[in-house]
RNA sequence: GACCCUAUGGUCUAGCGGUUAGGACACCACCCUUUCACGGUAGUAGCCCGGGUUCGAGUCCCGGUAGGGUCGCCA
């Protein structure tokens, strides 16, 4: 039989990170089995669910390079789906519901209590045979076992969450239920459902959750919690992807970046972790700038002048060749893309502004004399290619006695305001003889 | 409170009864370098605690502790 898995987020206005990691082992799952992933939205909370919402979770998927076999294919039209186990949207389904609740009804495994639906449940313990967590044994809390039964539909006529999810994974065939760990103790509940339906339960798998670097339950309002926030932070999807997967798997032989289509090809359930993760920032950027580094110069100059554009910095008349040429400079030199316009935004202003206190430290009478003469000797060159400029540059600390240090770092701080940036020879033939001229005229005056 | 899951450096992890406990990120020192980065070399730092089982335990079992999750007319 073939692999089925969803991905049943609810639209509540933002992609959680951890949704965005199960949507990915459940289709990472899928790819590697050759199975199908579908993709459905959970809208029964109708007070939350809007057009918007469903397209953040489809654009958060597409950003990732996450694509379904079956689902919503847009949040504004919601009969634009593609697949044969529709409706896609909970929301639509409530026909199929009433008949179910009816069935359980007649079978004796529902009933009515203060206007609501009431599911029995048994008082025995529950065995769930998870294939990341392994064989658990769930034994009813004390709460429970003063009244195990549960409510399916609320008395306003809405069923809950425990109820269409699981007619849902019935209906749509769904073979291998991949989730978050904190749905684990919930498993009995629909465990019990999918009997009274007379069927089996899926197979299922409940994957770690990730937490925040010091250890607390991510949260909405956490850095980093909303997926979104990544594509602006400047981080790649494959990046991304590449953090999420390490985060409980792990591919083996010491390696740690590793190709989405490498992943399809090894990953598997088994070999997912049980513990909780901490996300690292750190890590991430560092895996991010392993992907930069790999980025097509045209990909990067594409990419880099969007984070450029992001900031409004580029709203004057800078040509496309010049903007092109400046961002070239950058390539291989920063970890993520938002760090772009503080790295290279000096290359964009008409005036430079330097930090007092910078200029106390670095722009001592010494180098004040040192980027005289270079201005001197720039001034009367004709060639002003980076070779050129790197010879007359070294030329100028050989006659001096110097190394060529003491020259960088007069003449960097004038033309970026800053101690460290792009390569300075390369810099300045982007710059052009006139504006550098100009800005070391701007310190020196 | 009850129930469930988990536990290797600061973080992510390899390990699956006998290892000098390996790797990555971060940190740090030096080399290289026009700065930053890259690269190279070295370094600091780890098996939560207590009992068992065993000739031998990071590894298996029990207990504790800690972290996380669940117990809703939220999903």
């Amino acid at each position: 039989m073939s692999t089925r898995v969803r991905f049943a987020p609810s639209p509540t206005g933002y992609l959680h990170i951890g949704g965005a990691r199960t949507a990915l082992f459940n289709w990472l799952y899928a790819r590697h089995t050759g199975g199908k992933f579908i993709l459905r939205i959970e809208d029964t909370d109708t007070v939350r669910n809007t057009q918007e919402a469903v397209d953040v979770i489809l654009e958060g998927l597409r950003w990732m390079g996450i694509d379904w076999d079956e689902g919503p294919l847009s949040g504004s039209d919601r009969d634009a789906c593609k697949g044969d186990f529709g409706p896609y949207f909970q929301s639509q389904r409530s026909d199929i519901y009433r008949e179910k609740i009816e069935e359980l009804k007649s079978k004796g495994f529902a009933y009515d209590r203060d206007g609501a639906v009431y599911f029995k449940m048994g008082r025995e313990a529950t065995l769930i045979d998870d294939l990341v967590v392994g064989k658990v044994r769930r034994e009813l809390t004390d709460r429970e076992a003063q009244d195990p039964d549960f409510v399916i539909v609320r008395s306003d006529g809405q069923p809950v969450f425990h109820l269409v999810n699981v007619i849902d994974d019935l209906l749509m065939g769904i073979t291998h239920v991949i989730r978050g760990e904190d749905h684990l103790t919930n498993t009995a509940k629909h465990i019990a459902l999918f009997r009274a339906f007379g069927a089996e339960p899926p197979q299922y798998a409940h994957i770690p959750l990730i937490l925040n670097s010091d250890g607390s339950k991510m949260s909405k309002r956490d850095e980093g919690a909303s997926l979104m926030a990544y594509p602006e932070m400047g981080y790649l999807p494959e990046a991304l992807i590449n953090q999420l997967v390490l985060l409980g798997w792990t591919p083996g032989d010491n390696k740690e970046i590793v190709s989405v289509e490498e992943i399809i090809r090894t990953f598997d359930l088994c070999q997912v972790h049980r513990s909780n993760a901490r996300f690292d920032m750190n890590k991430l950027k560092s895996i991010n700038y392993e992907y930069m580094r790999q980025l097509s110069m045209e990909r990067f100059v594409e990419l880099g002048r969007k984070a450029f554009e992001r900031t409004g910095m580029l709203s004057s008349g800078w040509s496309e060749e010049y903007v092109k040429q400046a961002l070239e400079t950058c390539k291989d030199k920063v970890k993520t893309f938002s760090e772009l316009p503080e790295y290279a935004g000096f290359y964009f202003t008409e005036e430079l502004v330097y930090p007092p206190e910078m200029l106390e430290s670095e722009f001592t009478q010494e180098a004040r004399e040192r980027l005289a003469m270079l201005r001197e000797r720039y001034t009367g060159l004709e060639d002003f290619s980076s070779a050129s400029l790197e010879a007359v540059l070294k030329a100028l600390a050989k006659e001096l006695g110097l190394k060529a240090g003491p020259l960088v770092h007069p003449l960097r701080l004038a033309l970026t305001a800053a101690k460290s940036g792009p390569s300075l020879y390369h810099l300045m033939e982007v710059m052009g003889k006139e504006r550098v001229l100009k800005r070391i005229n701007g310190l020196l005056k």
